[in-house]
DNA sequence: CACCAAAGTGGAAACGTTTCAATAGTTAAT
DNA sequence: ATTAACTATTGAAACGTTTCCACTTTGGTG
């Protein structure tokens, strides 16, 4: 492979006057640089990045630690994440936990071992204690403490939003249906603020939650619409979850959106193929996804953050299920 | 930060020798590599990755350069991808290419230049003259020639299964949909396998492609629906155009699968919660995701291959639309 | 007991950069 | 013509490993 060496050689100066051209650092007489440049297009070099990683002791890497990139949620984020990343020369790494607890750990070790200029954290556990303070954190969805930023859509609005429309479509008892999920999740703010603006409202509601993981999707939800037929309104907490629930509820001669309105969040239907298209509570994906990277880029250059956590509007995108 | 160096120092021992009871290379005394153990432990060691990649003049690093990762497709063969490469303790670099030709190029100096041990590519143009004979490629759905392995689904077997079962489900004129795309595309052999078949039993049948990239999307199908009326059963080359022209034929008061059966090639859908359920020639996803790993591995241990073009086998997925 | 092979260890070179102190060259003012 | 003040360039050290050669120790054999 041929080396800076060999374009100083060729061109007749020392190594240090070929870096200085190639990183356009201090001064060199144009003279020189022409001849520098002449030397490397010659030997057809270009530089090698893992030695300037080495020498420099850092690298333009950012690793995305994630449950699943199947995820369509995820992986739209990913998309733009990547993109944001690579306006500046950064490249992602992507790591699948699967979102188990030790494998989100044995990938933290290897980025550390790596070292990665950065995370993007979309984790299940706390992975606060577990974490080199010297490596920039930027985490979505998930809010530890001060250490780790976290990025958001507004949850708590989305929640309010939700059980508004649902109201406004109609509804004289939505219920909330979801996941516990671990007590770090931003997610559970979608909660709260159904919860609050239903009270506020005085409207009638439920809540109905089930254990993370799901052991039995079957009985969860058997056991739901035995319970609750009364219920003529859902915000369920993902999309997935709200098209799962009016799949069963069909099976059961339960009408969407006669007989009970639905509304979703995170808006991953991107295009009007299939049915039903749900009506959603829209996670500003794209947004969330350039706002992160640019948080972490500024913890990347030290610079300190003035918020611990980022919260991003979402909007009410209307389908077919209110 | 604490090198091979300070533990050298702690053990007592020399640097060379804290390698080789890092690396389980060469011989030990056990006595010593307890001392060397011990070290490391008490100065909380882990080795600088980066710095053996630089040593050994490569990386456990493989990059993914595809069009998107939001692409469904796309994005459950990354996740699978991952997933056999951190089997081996490799790592997955993620480029989005958009399909341009000038991104797909910049991307690949790029990974030249950070000495990537291999890559998976999934381009729209031919990188074949583009990259150095020193990095092992494996390429998905697109054969260039013998430099560049490819895996890919049995096309010209879909092809005809997809003919067959549309002329099961009762079609007696049957249609491919498709996008005229790269010469060098294995998928043009879904077309291909679709004629055959449809001359070998005799059957008529329409070809309808539309020039890629779709400058009209509403004129392509406004077009094909008024000239073949006639169609009662549509192959698309891939799920999206599938439900793309079933909606639109829907608003025109055609019935599916009543007046024209469809059948789509991928298998993108991996939960019942959204209609139609297609038809569809199922991709095996997962099985080309980890060959395709197993393949590169094989091209960076320097083993030679045995065939240039791998193709695996489809399955007929039956949903609601045959 | 002397010798030898094998096992274990030390030490230094090398990988390709960047950076920095030291040196050389240039310009402009006296 | 000398000097001062820059500008341009050189050359070597350093980054953290691995590897290889040379040296030392160990254990077994004649």
């Amino acid at each position: 492979m041929t080396s800076i060496k060999d374009v100083a050689n060729l061109a007749g100066v020392a190594v240090g006057t070929v870096s200085r051209v190639i990183n356009n650092s201090g001064a060199v007489k144009p003279n020189t640089r022409r001849k520098v440049e002449e030397a490397i297009q010659e030997l057809n070099y270009f530089p090698n990045e893992v030695a300037r990683n080495f020498k420099m002791q850092k690298s333009k890497m950012v690793a995305l630690l994630l449950p699943s990139i199947w995820n369509p949620f995820f992986s739209e984020l990913a998309y733009y994440i990547e993109d944001e990343l690579d306006r500046e020369g950064f490249k992602l790494m992507l790591c699948n936990s699967g979102g188990k607890p030790e494998k989100e750990l044995y990938y933290l070790d290897m980025l550390r071992q790596n070292k990665v200029a950065g995370i993007v954290g979309i984790t299940y556990n706390d992975i606060e204690n577990n974490i080199s303070n010297d490596i920039p954190i930027v985490s979505i969805d998930r809010h530890f403490n001060k250490k780790i930023t976290c990025v958001t859509s507004d949850n708590y609005e989305g929640g309010r939003l939700a059980l508004r429309e649902l109201v406004n479509a109609g509804s004289r008892k939505p219920a909330f249906i979801g996941s516990v999920t671990s007590v770090f999740s931003e997610t559970m703010n979608r909660k709260k603020g159904f919860i609050h603006e239903a009270q506020a409202l005085g409207v009638d509601y439920v809540i109905y939650e089930k254990p993370d993981p799901i052991v039995d999707d079957n009985a969860y939800f058997n056991e739901f619409l035995d319970k609750h037929s009364d219920v003529d309104g859902i915000f369920a907490i993902t999309d997935m979850l709200a098209a799962n629930y009016i799949e069963r509820a069909r099976r059961q001669g339960i009408r969407v959106p006669e007989d009970v309105k639905v509304i979703g969040y995170d808006g991953i239907q991107d295009n009007p193929y299939f049915h039903p298209i749900l009506s959603t509570i829209r996670q500003p994906v794209e947004e969330m996804a350039r706002m992160t990277i640019r948080l972490l880029f500024s913890k990347i250059e030290n610079i300190t953050l003035d918020q611990q956590v980022y919260r991003i509007p979402v909007i009410f995108k209307k389908g077919e299920t209110t």
